[in-house]
DNA sequence: CAGCCTTGTCAGGTCACCTGACCAGGCGAA
DNA sequence: TTCGCCTGGTCAGGTGACCTGACAAGGCTG
């Protein structure tokens, strides 16, 4: 009781309180999916459509940059391809080597996924106060280039962010 | 090219963004906590000792305070019994009951991983900047409490996080 | 062309959840 | 008081998202 704003005891632990907040925040992101069509994407298959580009990847390529095992991968590859997102095309370069590349479904799927990332922040942005969450954003970019340097691509290799 | 810095092209997906920045925080609590000789409480454990007080609750209590399944729960509190972190209660109140009690090891243990959350906490705000770092957990808990009401009970039963 | 490294796949395991079925015990109505 | 229904907890079995180990097909270097 009486305890100040900030003091140390009475809080609720951080890992917790960000953990319902990116909850939600990807729950809206995943109601606007299914709305949009794209109900069949499961959060697993993003560690597949975040990293495929113009030019595609190969299986290895991909876990490395996931941090997934290359059979982890594979099965999340399998998976997209029964749902008709990406394809497995041999590697001209190299017998053994598969290419995973997006097909015009898949491209599309993409497409509008990162467009429905910016329009959720957008909406939590005008909701909570511009300015306030741009802080936010900004802290967060600072926190995990310095946390977890390589668990960012995106923010290391900008051109993988430019969809 | 040439994106204003906050434009919505070129932005990192904010969900991806906080998944690594929460996994990098409760990695440091983690290490602290193995560091401390409670190596052996996972992650999954949180769901019991987060809600656990000075009163004992009964095993549908807690499920329905965690958001889980009584099974679910039940195999969490066989596996921290086998731990000997807390230990099953005949309910006088009922004879079908059980209530779930932390035992002393129990209650040493949450004594130390809240004061750890705490410890962590404070150094990220050195780390970052006491007052963004006071701004980041006040729009978290902000946002929390609006997107998930009931999600945070510690929030809305203050006395849940006293300890 | 022999031996070693790499690519991807097959087989099987684990962990953290879930649903369904069930029994023992409490409890209100007849 | 006892019958039928509700509730607390457990048993059995399933699933999704990962993992490790073993291995064949193909590339690469001496």
């Amino acid at each position: 009781m009486s305890d100040a704003p900030h003091s140390s005891r009475g809080r609720v632990p951080l890992p917790g309180l960000m953990e319902v907040v990116q909850e939600a925040l990807f729950a809206e992101f995943r109601q606007e999916l299914v709305a949009t069509g794209y109900g069949d994407i499961r959060p697993t298959h993003g560690c597949v459509f975040r990293f495929i580009r113009e030019e595609p990847l190969r299986l290895t390529e991909l876990a490395t940059l996931a941090g997934m095992t290359k059979q982890s991968i594979g099965e999340v590859i399998d998976n997209l391809v029964d749902l008709g997102y990406v394809k497995r095309v041999p590697d001209p370069q190299d017998r053994r080597a598969k290419l995973i590349c997006l097909t015009a479904r898949g491209e599309k799927a993409q497409k509008v996924g990162f467009g429905l990332f910016g329009k959720v922040e957008q909406r939590w942005a005008e909701r909570y106060g511009p300015e306030r969450f741009a802080q936010l954003r900004d802290l967060l970019e600072e926190i995990a280039i310095a946390e977890s340097p390589g668990a960012v691509p995106e923010l290391v290799r900008p051109e993988l962010a430019s969809a």
